[in-house]
DNA sequence: GCGCGGGATTTGTGATCACAGATGAAACAT
DNA sequence: ATGTTTCATCTGTGATCACAAATCCCGCGC
């Protein structure tokens, strides 16, 4: 076994490739345009053909790889147009699923998300782009989490997952120095219960990467 | 060639099968729970194996049909918890499609949609299920074409996928006499260029299909 | 009549193979 | 030196096969 990504053993072989490649890809362990062969995949997690294709077509039905005309699959390159499109996907759904979770956010996942938070700042002391998007998303998914709606989380994830690659081109490149300013008001709303500040946290969150993005 | 629905020949084999299956499903050909097999399909399709199976792994991540931990495959039977959270989204993202739609709606589209919707009485006065939901989709697709938004539109079809055999059941067995009346309201406010009033017109529809079905 | 084994059959999984088209690099001509 | 052609190689596609597990069905026992 050349890559078991410490997950599920008895899990499919396909399963096992799909979750690997899916979670490289939104955590931005790729770049825009990196081109990927089944061959290569399956050597990689030490099986044949038949399961790499298997898993490169859902994560090609998911939006995480773009296939090109001769079949040939990489990241894909997303341009402004299609940013802009995706962030505003990620704001409208994410100010719902915050805004549903609010009613179930107990003390217990408010102290999570800052210990989550704290866990960023690491990431940025350390100039770490890949643990940044990963600690990052799983702010967010802890937070959604609490929404209990799950078909809701996963479009979400979708949204992430087709990001990944050009977030991680952005966040490799420019040097942060500081937190985003906007998970601590999140956190405020959420203690205060105050649901119009909560949506128009997050709201600005999303925004405020947007923008990072497109700079 | 046993089942050529009248699509692109030169696509590949998978792209034939995944196509045929998906407009079935979403169209509400099926009925929730319908099993399928991929021996089965790939006769169907005059297609081995293979193909038939990306093509139901691509389905299944799209959410369009369900697998059980042996690897079965049928359509699936949604919780009400989940069509609330389907019409949820539907609501949420139609609404802004509509919303983004307006500015560049024209006569010529206002008439296609007037076209469509006579089309929708049409298939009441036949009582032909699948022609109502196949023509009410394609009303709703006409109209966001026109808001430039792919990755929402891609988003919403995902959720009518989910929707589709569902849908079936509930407007197989209950004989509707009437066309929904928020259609001719979507057309007003259309041409009155009224955003609000487009809104509330997008979400009534919505809502009034999602509590047929949950009756 | 009803529940329960047990074997035949169905079904999904994954490896392998032949094939066609695309890709890329080297050799040639200008 | 540059553009073009040609050929070896790479790559995705789809069919087939062996295998294991799940399912189904028939008959037995109660």
């Amino acid at each position: 076994m050349l890559a078991q990504t410490r997950s599920d053993p008895a899990a499919s072989a396909h399963d096992r490739v799909f979750r690997g490649l899916r979670t490289r890809i939104m955590h931005g362990d790729m770049l825009p345009g990196q081109a990927l062969t089944l061959r290569g995949i399956g050597k990689e997690f030490g099986v044949s053909m038949t399961p790499a294709r298997e898993a490169v077509r859902r994560l090609v039905a998911e939006g995480a790889l773009s296939m090109s005309a001769s079949g040939r699959v990489a990241t894909p390159e997303l341009s402004h147009d299609r940013i802009e499109e995706l962030a505003a996907l990620r704001t409208l759904i994410e100010v719902e699923l915050a805004s549903r979770a609010l009613p179930r956010a107990h003390m217990a996942l408010i102290e999570r998300l800052q210990t989550i938070n704290s866990g960023l700042t690491e990431m940025i002391q350390r100039q770490d782009p890949v643990g940044y998007i990963r600690t990052n998303l799983e702010f967010h998914r802890t937070l959604y989490l609490r929404a209990q709606a799950p078909a809701m989380l996963a479009l979400t994830e979708t949204v992430w997952l087709q990001l990944g690659p050009t977030m991680r081109q952005h966040y490799g490149r420019l040097k942060r120095k500081a937190l985003p300013p906007y998970h601590r008001m999140i956190i405020a709303a959420l203690r205060a219960g105050d649901e119009p500040g909560l949506r128009l946290a997050v709201r600005s969150d999303v925004t405020q990467g947007l923008k990072m993005l497109l700079s």
